[in-house]
DNA sequence: CGCCTTTGACCGGCGC
DNA sequence: GCGCCGGTCAAAGGCG
């Protein structure tokens, strides 16, 4: 039977929680009333409920008289689980409004300039929205451009109202909070995906010709601030450098190989890659080798998707999303503290990783690279490789690299002095899963379990176990990330997205793209995406992981990088 | 047969 | 103006 839990609206994601009791009553009759118990029921209801029966008639009956004692033993257990349920619900929400205000003294420390009017000694009652609405309503589900949004809060943050924040915010984080709870939100999740925010939509028709030459063109003859706003907007590009010994990452999407070319300093070939999960969808990505370590690979996506993502994509295109949003909107409000909390929203889409340095500021700066991308493009860099040979050599890399640029590029390194787990994360997501069981919030692990059960009518009975894992390691994750992170609600609310996309569709749907990388054997699936997403696939990434340690020019079945070298070097 | 990769050619931006 | 470079196009061939 079910037992409803009615919780209040401000119960946020705990709100409305349906628990599966695995035991049925033996008194059918029951049922019913023993709704009405519920949580903090009396009990005083469960003695008129036998009183009242009809099956009283017979009280002399032994047989009867049993099975209306067990119905009220059980009725008492469900009872109990319900008010045990209900502490954890209480427990959860008082870990929230800690951390909200714990969030809302370290923003107030962190940004005391950009956030003027809510600085002041005793926050107004709207004080912590205002100031979390950017952030929130920009990354979250990326249901709104934040480069817009910056741009409007930087520009007029008096003549925004604090309430019309607050409801924009309420709207978009319950929609994310309350999507999980139905069944059909896979279709939500991917509609509302950063990938298809109505702002960047509408920037995608202002400038359907992508080519790069041509967008800039378009804006030079314009010359307009704000079209050559969108237009950066457009051509942001989100660097994603991962540790992969497979030609290419598995980010769930379907990809076209459309053109290689070796590009100057780098003696592997860059490939170019275009989405073709729909036609004339505008997203492209390059892949390519470090020049340094050949172990990782660069790949670099531009454009926004303009059409329903595969669940599977979902977690990256939340990932490179949100770390677009951010590169977009430090750069043209230079908020670092706005740059970090999308860069959280990003490594949390990515579950798993673990990126407690983020926060420290020092980490977070611009920094100007032509290594790896055009310096025509505003490009930030997310770094999930070991900090021993990425991060240093990244920070190497691009200091040596610095010239001229147009745009600044961000590096993000979700390394820590625990990203340890990141190679084994990678390597085999479920691997990670289960040595990570310790956390400081037990509150998180009542959330976790309670969404293992709150996903369980939804997902076969063969995926919980996956999901589970994801689950745990989404637990885990936001442990780390809230305790950490001063953004806690937009990480949240990015990984509530996250996981609910994941969880709801492990295995039941499978671009044309996944069956691909999975027919070839050739793709790298990150474990973090995949775990995400869907475990056959992470477990055949994993297992094409084994297939080859050897770098990329020797992966590639017919290419001779050597060859192209020449050839380009020569023409 | 459809979709994919490969690869030489082409184009436009930029620096000298 | 020229060459370099990044990026794209499109024909040819491969693959399932």
């Amino acid at each position: 039977m079910e037992v409803l839990l009615k919780m209040p609206a401000a119960s946020s994601s705990a709100g409305n929680c349906v628990v599966k009791d695995e035991k049925s009553f033996a008194v059918e009759g029951c049922c019913q009333e023993a709704r009405k118990v519920g949580i903090g029921g009396q009990f005083q209801e469960v003695h008129d409920l036998k009183l009242s029966s009809p099956r009283h008639e017979n009280l002399g009956d032994s047989k009867e008289e049993d099975e209306l004692e067990s119905a009220k033993a059980e009725m008492g257990e469900v009872r109990e689980e319900n008010e045990r349920l209900k502490k954890m619900l209480e427990q959860i929400e008082n870990d929230y409004k800690s951390l909200q205000f714990k969030f809302f003294d370290i923003l107030q420390r962190e940004q005391p300039s950009s956030k003027k009017p809510s600085t002041g000694s005793t926050p107004p009652p709207f004080s912590k929205d205002e100031i979390m609405e950017p952030e929130l309503v920009s990354l979250c589900l990326g249901r709104s451009s934040p480069s817009k949004k910056e741009e409007k809060i930087s520009n007029n943050s008096s003549n925004k109202t604090s309430r019309e924040s607050d409801e924009e915010l309420k709207a978009s984080l319950s929609l994310a909070l309350d999507s999980k709870i139905h069944p059909s939100l896979e279709l939500a999740v991917s509609n509302l995906s950063p990938e298809n925010s109505s702002e960047e939509q509408k920037e995608e028709e202002a400038g359907e010709t992508w080519p790069p030459s041509k967008a800039l063109k378009t804006t030079r003859n314009i010359g307009d601030d704000e079209v050559s706003q969108q237009s950066h907007v457009k051509r942001a590009r989100v660097s994603v450098r991962a540790r992969c010994d497979t030609p290419t990452m598995n980010d769930g999407c379907q990809w076209r190989k459309y053109g290689q070319k070796i590009a100057k300093g780098n003696p592997c070939p860059r490939a170019y890659y275009r989405c073709t999960v729909a036609p004339g969808c505008p997203v492209r990505k390059q892949v390519q080798r470090c020049a340094e370590d050949m172990s990782i690979l660069i790949t670099t996506y531009e454009g926004t998707h303009n059409h329903p993502l595969p669940v599977s994509a979902t977690a990256m295109a939340s990932t490179t999303s949100a770390a677009a949003s951010m590169l977009l909107s430090g750069s043209s409000t230079s908020q670092p503290g706005l740059s970090s909390t999308a860069a959280a929203t990003a490594a949390t889409a990515q579950n798993g990783l673990n990126f407690n340095s983020l926060y420290d500021s020092s980490r977070i700066r611009p920094f100007y690279s032509s290594n790896n991308s055009s310096p025509l493009f505003p490009t930030i860099t997310l770094d999930l490789t070991n900090p021993s040979s990425s991060f240093s050599n990244f920070n190497r890399f691009s200091s040596r690299f610095a010239s001229t640029p147009r745009f600044p590029s961000t590096n993000l390194s979700f390394s820590s002095s625990e990203s340890s787990m990141l190679p084994t994360l990678w390597g085999n997501g479920y691997q990670a899963f289960g040595s990570y069981n310790q956390t400081s919030d037990g509150s998180l692990l009542n959330l976790e379990k309670q969404s293992q059960e709150h996903y369980q009518p939804f997902i076969d009975k063969n995926q919980q176990a996956a999901s589970a894992a994801s689950q745990q390691a989404l637990a885990e994750s936001l442990t780390k990330v809230i305790t950490s992170n001063p953004s806690f609600k937009s990480v949240i609310a990015a990984a509530i997205s996250t996981m609910v996309a994941g969880s709801t569709n492990n295995g039941e749907q499978r671009g044309r793209g996944d069956q691909n990388l999975t027919q070839n054997g050739k793709a790298c699936a990150s474990s973090y995406f995949n775990v995400l997403s869907s475990s056959s696939e992470s477990q055949t990434g994993s297992g094409s992981l084994l297939q080859s340690s050897l770098p990329f020019p020797i992966l590639k079945r017919n290419t001779t990088p050597a060859s192209n070298v020449n050839k380009d070097q020569s023409s």
